[in-house]
DNA sequence: ATCAATGCAAAGGTTTTGCAAAAAT
DNA sequence: ATTTTTGCAAAACCTTTGCATTGAT
């Protein structure tokens, strides 16, 4: 997200172009593709602007979320986390990419991606209810490459200790 | 899900049948669908156990959900809610179904259903990264059948204020 | 000059934890 | 008899809020 774009967003709704905010929509920037706690961006800010208070990132990412700049996530984990929000190319209607995660169950990886599967789904229920998708959240669970290996090595191990044992 | 199948589940895992975990199996038991806090659990629990503590109602609903037997679900409104999890018919394979919701974005109204459209998506993502999808949770996020009818009514007031005003 | 935004600290609300007493095996 | 579970209260935790001060328009 261009900084004047977002100053643009900011105007248009009557909020002020401040320090803080410019400086958390650049961390936002930064960091690409990652999950970040509120605490993270706290952090992060810190270390440009150390008189930054937390309650700021909060209300700062409330706004970003308002905006439509920025993802509330939840992975279940105790935080909420954010990350930058990709428009679509799409010009005519200012659809909003859908966030997909796959969640490794054993290491916590995330592994984001995009994929439009749930179009039928989402016609099916305007057909059958009545109700309107406007947006959508996906999230899978399961095992990562690595971690599946892992797993299978230890139950190799397992069973040659059994073995031993028997 | 069964008393005694719950009975069992809890021996094999050393965990003792205590009448507060039956309470609270039977309270999830009858309300099939819904989507309750562990206060909404804690309030229905207390009419049939009045001395049951919070803390009680906490830690069962963890063993559920270790069990699998109750799913967690979170709709971002500050509250973890939890639902009887059903199982497929699947005998060979302890296959969970999926938890699928719809969620009014005016009224807060959620339906709850199932549909399996994510297979294509989860045989794409073994193939391209390794990754082995267990479980999924898809939110779908919109407007239900009459809040659209509200919001259209509600559309066509303002337009006929706008005419009388223009 | 006006009104919004900030920083700090305190409060808020949900969930977890420590511990002695009670209950289950 | 042993070990887990309970209930209570306190703590922990992330997040929000009140308010005086600072900053943006």
């Amino acid at each position: 997200m261009d900084q004047s774009v977002f100053k643009q967003l900011l105007k248009e709704k009557n909020l002020k172009v401040t320090r803080q905010r410019m400086l958390v929509l650049e961390l936002m920037g930064d960091h690409p593709g990652e999950h970040l706690t509120a605490e993270d961006i706290y952090e992060l800010a810190r270390k440009k602007d150390p008189e930054i208070g937390l309650a700021t990132i909060y209300r700062t990412l409330q706004v970003l979320v308002e905006l439509q700049v920025i993802d509330k996530i939840n992975f279940d984990d105790g935080f909420v986390r954010y990350e930058l929000g990709q428009m679509t190319g799409d010009d005519s209607e200012e659809r909003r990419h859908h966030h997909h995660h796959a969640i490794c169950s054993r290491c916590g990886a995330v592994y984001s991606f995009e994929e439009d599967l749930l179009d039928n789904l989402e016609r099916s229920l305007l057909e059958r209810l009545g109700f309107l998708v406007v947006d959508h959240e996906v999230k899978l669970f399961g095992y990562c490459k690595s971690c599946r290996e892992k797993m299978k090595n230890e139950d190799l191990k397992l069973r040659r200790d059994l073995e031993v044992k028997v």
